[in-house]
DNA sequence: CAAACCTTGACACAAGCTTGATAAGGTTGG
DNA sequence: CCAACCTTATCAAGCTTGTGTCAAGGTTTG
């Protein structure tokens, strides 16, 4: 049996049992349930947690911040809007005129976001 | 003279100047510079300010989301260090015993992270 | 069955983020 | 040269994050 209760995950991590439970809320790391409930961290949970120290510490980022990691992963839509958004916007050719450029370029995010036209 | 002043552009884009320095300061929208130091916002800042506000308001983000983003695309160390967390841990193969599989585990995430192994 | 766990929920507080307001001073254009 | 801009810096209110603690109640096990 190597599955631990969250007071012996919190031991063994480093953890407190009340950040284990605030880091499972924000979808970082989900223990698995017994029949009754209780949260049960078995290795690659332990793995997972202990990792996430190092990552927090080594580029001095906050929860929420890995939770937004996972939230690209997770929605495509959201990951391809940020993409789409962090483009560098194309430069604008000399012999379009701006307004026109500037309608193609709106256009163009609002593909990416998913959105209707604006005169939709 | 396609290029507007920052209360200009607050105007147009329907953020507040005072957001616009707050926007430039966390690296999501940087404008040019006059020569005395005025900020100039072209159509391209324009464009992705307004697009910021759909972002945002769309996936419900924050500009700190965002500017986490930005991070992940200009700092590659970071990108590879969460993409490493991000994976599935590996199944543990049946036979390879807990400890084992641990410690290989463990050497990945401090590769990924390009840390020195434990006991260097 | 009682001790020692576990659960969720709530209250609390420090630190940080978001945003506006305001001040002291430089730039610009009629 | 003065009004109307711009700059940076600072104070402040309100919200979010990270964390502890405690309460009320279910589970497990000697």
């Amino acid at each position: 049996m190597d599955a631990l209760t969250i007071h012996e995950a919190a031991e063994v991590t480093g953890w407190s049992p009340r950040m284990l439970r605030y880091i499972e809320r924000i979808g970082l790391v989900r223990p698995s349930r017994s029949g009754s409930g209780y949260r049960l961290y078995g290795p690659a949970e332990l793995q997972r947690l202990r990792t996430l120290r190092e990552l927090l510490a080594t580029y001095d980022l906050g929860l929420g911040d890995v939770g937004f990691a996972v939230r690209l992963r997770r929605e495509p839509g959201l990951r391809a809007a940020i993409e789409g958004w962090l483009e560098a916007p194309a430069e604008r050719p000399e012999h379009v005129p701006a307004a026109e450029w500037l309608a193609w370029e709106q256009e163009k995010h609002q593909r990416l976001l998913g959105l209707a036209p604006v005169g939709a």
